[in-house]
DNA sequence: TGCTTATATTCGTTTATACTCATATAATAC
DNA sequence: GTATTATATGAGTATAAACGAATATAAGCA
């Protein structure tokens, strides 16, 4: 991959918010969706391009689709992936960010009722210190 | 400066050829221009967006401004910086932009020789192996 | 089979970025 | 002072990237 594109595919305050979020687990779209606050269409389309840089990869499971890091890309570019991860754990969105998805780990609820409550989840989210 | 502002700053080709360029030797506008084959406004715009967000820096001696890269930012991310010098030293593009700095020095040519005679010496820098 | 859920994609719009041409500034030399 | 050289900036345009709404696909489930 052209290094540019890689810069370019970092370069995107939701794409470093998804790869914080997924430099610690794996994750569907639809808990990205929630978390940080943006629509489907979004959150695909910003995953689609992550995936095509080669940054990030995916597992389907059933009918979700689970991203995670691209094993590869660590190995391939490991200084700039210690970079990212140094930075984002110092960044204030990015630690809230994971927060966040604390608490909806703890909450265990399904895509199904993330989406049905979707605001009241919103909300509890909104009140994570 | 923002995370995101530093992906964006290295995310754009020319920019990427600038920082090549100046992690190896201080150089002035007319110089960046040359090599690069981009026009004197472009070259200066690119400077000024690399230079706002920390990553170069400036030394004026008489009417000629010279680039160089910013000791703060390396020092403030030695694994980015690592990362894009050890990527610069494999891209071809940039390879080829260091051959035509060497060559280019061999001439011993000032800025207004270099103006003067643009067309020729671009001429010559294309010959360059 | 048809219905629901999860994700991807298309289309049109908006916003951001890069570029060119022309002009402005700033330093130097005459 | 004027002329020249080096660089920066303004204005307008072109290109690219991000977005939302609606639709398409694909996998489970009744």
């Amino acid at each position: 991959m052209e290094l540019v594109e890689i810069f370019k595919a970092f370069g995107d305050e939701t794409r470093i918010r998804i790869l914080n979020l997924l430099r610690n687990d794996e994750m569907c779209v639809c808990e990205i969706e929630t978390i940080l606050g943006i629509n489907q269409s979004n959150a695909s389309r910003h995953l689609n391009k992550l995936k095509s840089t080669g940054i990030i990869d995916y597992d389907k499971k059933a009918q979700w689709v689970y991203y995670k890091m691209d094993e590869n890309f660590i190995k391939e570019y490991p200084l700039l992936y210690e970079f990212f991860c140094k930075e984002a754990e110092k960044d204030s969105k990015c630690i809230y960010d994971l927060k966040k998805w604390n608490e909806l780990k703890k909450c265990n609820l399904g895509c199904k009722e993330i989406e049905k409550d979707k605001e009241n989840v919103l909300k509890q989210l909104g009140r994570v210190q």
